[in-house]
DNA sequence: ATAATACATCAAAAAAATATCAAAATTATT
DNA sequence: AATAATTTTGATATTTTTTTGATGTATTAT
């Protein structure tokens, strides 16, 4: 698995700069290179990276004001890489906003480490997981229905039934197997509770609970969830 | 403005404990002590600290099998101080699951800083210091609420529901969830905590507490915090 | 068409989950 | 150490959900 984030390095050191932009790719990083804070405030705009590597020492200013500019709309992770190891420019570059601090002469697996640590951190995103069908989304993160976008109210067994033929749509699914999944395996005969809770779904998702266009029955068989065009959407 | 939070000290070398308790201390950190492994565990899932300070080199086992077993169930952030100045240390460290490695003999204003860079990170919740929903307004900062712009009195866990509450307006939140976050991993089922302090929270936001506008029940999955004029921020 | 079978519907009883209250235990404050 | 505030615990009331049973309607086979 290669990372793939872009990263953009903010130094006037040539061979630094090199060096960095070297080790990044081999490391699967995408990088851009910006010499001094202009530029950096423009490839920060413009480029949309994941993450700031930053020297303070910089021809056209200091870092750090770089740092409280970007944190008054970003709070993109930022690592700080000089030369001065001084206790008060660390603490003033932390406090600034930056995420941490290393020091040069810096190793570059180090480095790396400590990226993959800030990036860990700030990337962790909320897996939304959702199914929608025709006029219904389930979220089954949320554990939730909207109809028509409107909150439906379902008990727990109703919203797991829902969910299972949902997953299974436009399959014929017997009874047995629904009651296997849905209650468990002592039910499989329990014909009566899947027939009193399709029922409770049908009156509360369909139009015209006695021309059912989701769940359809299947005489002898099952039931099956009709979608025609059903998409899922994760990100 | 004190920070109040509680650290959780791993160390089993007596004068750096000392040291950094006092330290902690006096910028406003609780601190408890753990020389070992195994007192850590317990009182990681006891105390609910909000960070943890951990030397890698402890009597029953190395403190990177203590990362790693945290990090299953926890993203607390956790900062490794240690003596073992070796790169491969560090990024092993990093890579399990630490935010920060200080190595020994560390700066003490330095270690503060990255404690507050740490923080300020993870705790980064709400980018906002106050949050309002309907009649209530939460300031993050001074601790408070009000409701029709009158001071609540709130205990200590009432205000931290609450919070979390408000912090996740719209979603439904698992009892489990809120238990581990507002308690500590130790309280995941405690359930009669919850329906106590959820009881006692409506009864002062709630007009009618019987039929509550704000937190509503999400029967055998947990509670949420309803808010129509919440704008959704998740992409 | 008629009987037999399968399905739908409704409502009640039973069980489970939640709400409420208050006392006991703990913790913090004076 | 005494007091006040908060948390924990337990007992009981209320609500919601599941289960059960009774009855009506549709479908299928003869």
């Amino acid at each position: 698995m290669k990372p793939n984030e872009l990263i953009l390095l903010i130094e006037d050191d040539d061979a630094i700069g090199k060096l960095l932009s070297i080790s990044l790719h081999e490391y699967g990083y995408k990088t851009r290179l910006a010499k001094d804070i202009t530029s950096a405030k423009r490839e920060f705009i413009t480029q949309n990276p994941a993450l700031l590597i930053l020297d303070l020492g910089l021809p056209d200013g200091d870092g750090k004001t770089l740092i409280q500019t970007i944190r008054k709309e970003s709070k993109i992770p930022i690592i700080v890489l000089s030369a001065r190891n001084d206790e008060k420019e660390i603490i003033a570059s932390l406090d600034c906003g930056a995420d941490d601090y290393v020091t040069k002469p810096f190793s570059t697996k180090e480095l790396l480490a400590r990226i993959r640590s800030t990036l860990r951190r700030t990337q962790q995103k909320t897996v939304h997981d959702t199914l929608t069908c025709k006029d219904i989304t389930i979220d089954f993160i949320k554990k939730e229905v909207l109809l028509d976008n409107v909150l439906l109210r379902l008990t727990p067994t109703e919203y797991n039934l829902l969910a299972f033929l949902m997953q299974n749509a436009n399959k014929v699914l017997p009874h047995q197997h629904i009651l296997k999944t849905v209650w468990g395996l002592g039910y499989q005969h329990q014909m009566q509770y899947l027939r009193t809770y399709i029922n409770a779904l049908r009156k509360k998702i369909e139009k015209n609970s006695t021309r059912p266009e989701y769940i359809t029955t299947e005489s002898s068989i099952g039931y099956r969830f009709s979608c025609l065009s059903h998409k899922e959407e994760e990100q």
